[in-house]
DNA sequence: AATACAAGGTTTGTATACTAAATTGCAGAC
DNA sequence: GTCTGCAATTTAGTATACAAACCTTGTATT
């Protein structure tokens, strides 16, 4: 269900902390191997971690703070399962923020320019070999990353969290996004910050959120309750029955 | 997330509820009755709520993942205390998604511009009758009605937090702020919007934001250690031994 | 055959008990 | 008289126990 020790992100420690279980599961939404509507019993990741449930409740417990998961009363916890509606506002918000922080910036330091240059290299290389869950994790990395060399640690935050929402959403309603397409318009940023270019680097911000929002597709969220999940897996040819509205 | 328009507490409810609880710490943080360093005991808010240590702990440990409480190993919780540093980044932040969100707001809904000039009107009330808490309550969440009547919900749940966060670094590192200007100036803001002149509207935001941020002043902050705020009480013609350089 | 009802099991919600650590106060030694 | 070490106390950290709610499923009734 939860995250696999084994080749997991950080060395698995002995001891397991609140913030392990927490960083666990972020990085495991991350990774996409979380998706949305999975359930998180308490007693079972405590199993899972050997701890009790009282520490996966605090886990639990901040994540939810965070919006990464929520509690159906008395049924368990669940990875958000966004609306629509909240997909397009999760595009909104970094389309704000993203760009503003490079208008902010200046030239950004040296040190910062090489951490960017090989953060994109590492993209690339991610992509030639094709290991779709290496490539996810670091296309939405950039742009912690991007926060992170600009140096405001609030600002840093809110992207892990967005880029954790929008892994989310990403999982709901677009399909296999171009991922070349995404590394090309790092690097272009990346090149427009390296020229002291804070407009430019905008506007390529803008553009490049932009295209990302514009694949969000609402007919594509497959499981959106349990039962057109069992449909989606038993009948997949049968059409799912549009609560919303009777036809297009 | 709306201040409470009443006065003081909410009115206390017979069940109280985790999120009661981290309500109520928000609020009172927003109206400057907790200040930065402030202890919150778990035994002392459980006997006050009536409830047991696992509700306050809980509650805890969701205002610690907002970043507004730090727990001390074995010793308690407290208010955060934001470096100088963490007060500069607070205005950053602000000064990237405000002017941000102005941007890319079109023309507002008539319903959101009669609240907003509704709000800026409650300011000005509130500054004739002199209450401080209410002032300051009253021009925090200006900004976060700004947010919610452009109706993104995660940038609205961002400005929550950072008014929070700003409340405590002005109690830490500014004197009192003048509020009719920031009345001005809020006034101003909805002016532009209402023209549908978004770009006038951001230049105004930013404008407003670096005013507050330039009275930022690092030695006004009485108690950045315990060690230094007993200097500062039984000593205060020192200086306070510098972390980061020798001298100015 | 379909529906209503009831019993059982599973899961979270809350409180309490226990543990470990850090502080504080006190006593004894130098 | 001052300093050092030990013990008592207070506090968060963690686990466990119990209660309440919900879902499932089996059974009887219409």
């Amino acid at each position: 269900m939860a995250a696999d020790p084994s080749a997991g992100p950080p060395a698995d420690p002995a001891v397991i902390t609140k913030a392990n279980i927490a960083q666990r599961v972020v990085d495991s939404i991350l990774a996409r191997r979380l998706r949305p509507g999975e359930r998180l019993g308490e007693q079972d990741l405590a199993d899972l971690f050997g701890v009790s449930r009282t520490l996966v409740r605090e886990a639990l417990m901040q994540l939810q703070a965070r919006g990464f998961v929520e509690v159906r009363s008395r049924l368990g916890w669940y990875v958000v399962e966004p609306s629509f509606e909240e997909a397009r506002e999760t595009y909104a918000a970094r389309r704000v923020i993203e760009p503003g922080m490079l208008r902010d910036a200046g030239k950004p330091l040296q040190a910062a320019l090489r951490r960017l240059r090989q953060h994109v290299a590492d993209e690339r290389k991610a992509i030639a070999d094709s290991d779709a869950a290496t490539r996810s994790v670091l296309l939405a990395d950039f742009h912690v990353c991007l926060a992170d060399c600009l140096g405001n640690r609030f600002l840093t935050a809110m992207m892990v969290d967005l880029s954790a929402r929008t892994t989310l959403v990403s999982a709901l309603y677009q399909s296999a996004t171009e991922a070349q397409d995404s590394n090309e318009d790092h690097a272009a940023i990346v090149a427009a910050l390296a020229d002291g270019d804070g407009a430019r680097a905008e506007q390529l911000m803008r553009d490049h959120i932009d295209a990302l929002a514009a694949r969000l597709d609402e007919t594509l969220n497959p499981a959106a309750s349990p039962q057109d999940r069992l449909r989606d897996a038993l009948v997949p040819g049968t059409a799912a029955p549009r609560r919303r509205k009777p036809a297009g």
